[in-house]
DNA sequence: GTGAAAGCGCTAACAA
DNA sequence: TTGTTAGCGCTTTCAC
């Protein structure tokens, strides 16, 4: 295919007529070369066409300059658009620093992600950003020996660094601001708490209630499998409970809801005020345009990278973990 | 942070009183081994929690059982989605071969693209399979010496296995549809023309208009950049020469197309009739819902990965292009 | 300022 | 049925 077959830096070397270490420490700078040997050695890469062997590199070094991101991004729209963001902000400023970003898909389920983990291991990474599917696992069980961000979700118990929404505060705003247009009967809607996020915001919501004085209706709050058509089915069942506003923590299921409150024609937010989790392309051309809460995906990642290069850098610095604030983008829908 | 330090094979195969070479073939199943020694050796692997090390296997033995996807997931919230099934597809087979994905992102753009090549070109993978940014690049020169399966779209004149949308087939079929239903002046909005799948699009509207009699109208195309901007904007420029249907090669542009007639209030179908392409969950709650062109994007990758793994199997069976049948769903806006 | 050589953890040819 | 050992391509210590 290609003529670059076995070219190694043994071939570089005696091209170039100096030794193996020379040319490695040209390669890296890692000790005085002189320039003539040096433009010996680069003409000799050239001419054979050299590329570094970077299985090589780390099977000696013991470092790959790779960091993985293991999160579910294949698993659905729209969790993936949110930790794509998220895996672009990590890119760039391991890209930066010289590092690789390897993506690893979690299926947002334990046994995927436990092979996943399994077999990151045995590859070789210097680092491991993950979003972990579940809050009771015992992760460290599974990591090797590189350090571990956890971003957007932490487990229960966990020893790692972190970087975190705060989701707590922004949702408590989204309710209060409801509150503050007159809104007393709100309902809930989310995925189940099986993750800190989704947990962090039904707080958010009981907490903007109880200060507001308004009373916590049961039958207001709605937690369900993530889908479009749950989020259509819930909104049916919540209606009979009579809310003026609906908060969402979750975008597919804001879908549902919007499906809903279309096709029956109810006045948004006339009839019924809506606000949503997420700013996507999508919530800017529904009638109306949504209210929703906008999560600093991109700058989670950068974030989480740098708490992990900082990490790699130094392995006794105290953990950290890191609150993003979200921000609360009001439109038509409220 | 973990007990599992170093262990190696030699620690494992001291431990079970066996040679390395014993240890290596328990492992991998390369040749007989008695059940005892066997007991023994998976006793030790347990006892000590050896993992294997993949990068001192692969740089022995020239594999390393990973394939690479190098596609423009990062670029935009769209593009990301469908690469992102894509890339779901890939996976689901390269699991069940016992290979492994690593995603990797182009930016849509030639140097960030090159960039990855090199870096994937130096860390030994078995394959690559990519969506390339650019027809016009020689990307032969850059690959490493392992088979390459183009995804999507094409560059000129290549030589390599390809698993593409038949975009002409289906495009012309959407538009046959709208001559059908009586259309006459049907516009036509996508991205430029750097892509050899709008391209394909492109010469699919012009056959279904050429073969239906009706002249093609350059003031009913246009071409642009593929945000929800300049869909909006296109849009109002191509409403000036009255279409009675437009047909939306880009589903971020669509976006654009729907927020322009949602806002100006102009009543789809019955004023202008919208076909885009790409099923995504949000084309369901537009009001009214979208008639769009859904892609086998899981599909796309399940025969990529195919392909790849025959290609691997033998490097010199005969190169192939597959084209799978994208569907036109109808729905009210159309 | 540069070279020789050990060895990272594994696989596989060869030997027994 | 199993063991011995060379060597994949690189980094790095030690030596000069």
């Amino acid at each position: 295919m290609n003529e670059n077959k076995n070219i190694s830096i043994k071939d570089v070397a005696k091209h170039a007529n100096v030794s193996t270490a020379t040319v490695s420490h040209v390669i890296n700078g890692t000790r005085f070369v002189s320039e003539e040997t040096k433009r010996k050695v680069h003409q000799a890469m050239d001419d054979l066409n050299y590329r570094i062997n970077s299985v090589a590199r780390s099977l000696r070094s013991r470092k790959s300059h790779v960091i993985a991101f293991l999160a579910p991004i294949l698993a659905s729209e729209t969790s993936n658009f949110f930790f794509m963001s998220v895996a672009a902000g990590i890119q760039s400023v391991l890209k930066q620093n010289n590092y690789h970003l390897v993506l690893s898909d979690s299926h947002e389920e334990l046994e995927f992600e436990e092979d996943e983990i399994r077999m990151l291991s045995s590859q070789m990474i210097d680092g491991l950003i993950m979003a972990p599917a579940s809050r009771e696992c015992d992760y460290d069980q599974h990591f090797g020996d590189y350090p571990v961000v956890y971003i957007d979700r932490v487990p229960n118990n966990h020893q790692r660094d972190s970087v975190l929404v705060d989701n707590k505060t922004v949702s408590k705003e989204a309710v209060q601001m409801l509150i503050g247009k007159g809104h007393k009967r709100i309902a809930f809607l989310s995925g189940p708490h099986t993750l800190t996020t989704t947990e962090e915001r039904y707080e958010g919501y009981i907490e903007a209630l109880t200060e507001a004085g308004i009373a916590v209706d049961s039958q207001l709050i709605r937690i369900g499998e993530v889908t479009l058509s749950n989020g259509y089915q819930l909104t049916d069942v919540l209606l009979q409970h009579d809310p003026s506003a609906i908060f969402v923590t979750d975008n597919v299921m804001a879908m549902g809801v919007m499906s809903y409150l279309q096709e029956k024609s109810i006045r948004v937010p006339g009839r019924i005020a809506v606000v949503a989790f997420d700013e996507f392309q999508w919530t800017r051309i529904t009638s109306p345009p949504l209210t929703v809460i906008e999560q600093p995906a991109f700058e989670l990642g950068v974030k989480a990278a740098e708490v992990m290069l900082e990490r790699i850098e130094n392995a006794n610095a105290p953990r950290q973990e890191h609150r993003l604030t979200a921000k609360l983008i009001v439109r038509q829908s409220s």
